[in-house]
DNA sequence: GATGAATGAGTGTTCATTCAT
DNA sequence: AATGAATGAACACTCATTCAT
């Protein structure tokens, strides 16, 4: 009001200022909630241990969260939504499958595998049992997205005679096993044998691709 | 039943009867143990559901276990040594490579998949990281011997140009990815989209095996 | 309003119109504390819920009054004073006793029963076990003050044979007697069984006087 | 079984012993609970404080009560059931009224007034607002029991000419009257100005059977 | 051996109070 | 003056573990 003309009044200013500390805040106790959630898993983890990770008190997680099992889903749905947005673009090329195939490696290991992402997804395979309606949103806004694209491309390679025909309707299952592996892996045997996950995907990849030839 | 086939002198025999209820106990609360945790996770399972379900008293327990840490590792532990002990036959046979192959699915559906030792491994996927000696544990006594016969199976098929070439290294892993997915699927997406785990090991052999064929 | 009438120097003005809003506040505050008081008891109150019936922020209460315990005690304080400004008058007039205690119950029903004052009261016999000095305040300035009236008011009424002698050291407190019961009644079975407070108090008068006749 | 000759076999002992102190531990418990809950109130109270005056850990409380409001409701139902079964014996005699009421004020006195029960009905009179069940409890099983009894008694009382006719209705409320006060005040001015409630009441009953005379 | 009552450390959650803006 | 985010002490309740019977 009194400063309508200058291009940011402050009583406008405030509450933006307001509003991006508060998103900082979140995000740092998020960011706390996954090291500790990762590292003693839902049950163990002390929110107390969140808080002072995050700097904060313990009674200032409740006022971003409503309580420990809201800053479990809040957490986990996070992690999911760039992913989310991205599924749309895995098809939208028509490469050959070997080099879409490959993209989506590549992707996969920027976007999960090399992030903390990573330990969300181990999280939600360990935990998803006691949160059904996590299962439930990922099975929905994820596995039910990327499955029929995969079945789709896969099925275009097989009529173009990139890859074997005959498993069309279990490939795309078992082109995600290795994602899932290499996630879970990590977390029993990492620190004993840890899994060079690029090269694991790209024989899967060789293998389903037929790059690897069969000795004559 | 045992003890009345002929009569043996009191003395000796009240022990040998005290081992066997002492072991059916043990495995009593084995079992509900195997229940409690499955359903609950290791932190959240109640030692006193345990000896509900077992049908024992909650200090009974501690006579077979000494804390609940223990009884987790015997579960866990107990369950692997059927495995362990199978290991060995797996590379006895020279058959051919996609036979052979089939016999583990085979193997793995009947002592795992179909009973409630996939609920055991699960637990271990899912728990692992708070407990280093068992992952030690499974990676030793199984892992670490399964992957080299593997290694030697599928590189006598490589050689006798069964399957393809130039994968090798990563084969033994990429082989084993389906089972992994086959176990945390189901108690991840069991209840949504239940997954068709002999399918998928079937078309994952195919596809190794070069069974699918792709179109000329 | 008040302001509107006459102009005044503005530097005069402003901390009057101050005065005027900040004793607003106070009473905006004070009205919503009786409302949560009332409902939850002193204990299980939340200044939260205060402040937003009020329409103010947390904070602004502790402009006004020093913690909780302070706006519960000013709440009941500022209750009660109207009362004490009125007790003298009770015994002034000289009318026949019948009368003036019809009158006392009539202005009990106007400032106390038919009031929010009610809930005060209330308050204060529920919570003084934890305030002694509002039980001692209570005690000096109202109870104190009416029971010599009563007794005074009584005792002349007895000379004159209004009312019946020999139970005049007890009579005040058994006058008294309904107008605690017509107060704490109605919390307890207000819903349930409202008590019809005013034929209660008059058939308490008549009793006292003598106005029902025992059947000859 | 194997002592089943002698009138207390130790079998059926046990348990009986066990049952015995189980119940004296209850009763350990309410006790405590009653002095904590009186002096604090039910929000206020800690169930650290009632397990230490009864010489128990806190987590022996709950292998009583399921948790503090069921203690509380436990400790308040308890308190009024030897109350209920005595109400019947009231209307039992049909001796002159001011003998019968006499008879209820000693047995008021001795009863609750004498004992801790009076605690625990200050109690409901305080946290009745925020315990439903309590007031419905109460009103059904003592309230709804006494006034029609005394309606009665009091009815009869006025046909016989014993007490004024014309009060009639409000005869029972009015004759309670002093009974809730009695109550009340000891909370509220007990330690300034103790009530002398046998005085009080006896000038009740002389009030209310005209043993008052009047000033001729 | 078996029991289950008792323990008390541990943790999620609330809320009066403070203080930077 | 007013705000409301932040704090942290406090407390109800749980559960692994012990031990008298």
């Amino acid at each position: 009001m009194t400063a309508a003309a200058r291009p940011r009044p402050a009583a406008e200013q405030q509450p933006r200022r307001r509003a991006l500390v508060a998103e900082d805040r979140r995000r740092q106790i998020l960011d706390a909630a996954l090291d500790v959630f990762a590292e003693r898993g839902y049950a163990a983890a002390r929110l107390e241990d969140v808080a002072a990770r995050a700097g904060v008190a313990k009674g200032t997680i409740y006022l971003y969260f409503a309580d420990k099992r809201s800053l479990f889903m809040d957490l986990v749905r996070g992690a999911a939504a760039p992913m989310i947005e991205r599924i749309g673009e895995l098809a939208a090329t028509d490469a050959p499958i070997d080099q879409l195939l490959r993209g989506l490696v590549d992707k996969f290991q920027a976007e999960v595998l090399g992030t903390r992402r990573k330990e969300v997804f181990r999280l939600v395979i360990a935990e998803a049992g006691r949160f059904p309606e996590i299962a439930e949103f990922y099975h929905r806004d994820i596995v039910s997205r990327i499955l029929p694209l995969l079945r789709d491309v896969l099925g275009r390679a097989a009529r173009r005679g990139e890859i074997p025909v005959g498993v069309e309707q279990a490939l795309p299952h078992l082109f995600i096993a290795p994602f899932f592996m290499s996630i879970t892996w990590d977390g029993l045997f990492g620190s004993i044998e840890p899994l060079d996950t690029r090269a694991l995907l790209n024989a899967h990849i060789d293998l389903l691709t037929g790059a690897g030839a069969k000795k004559p």
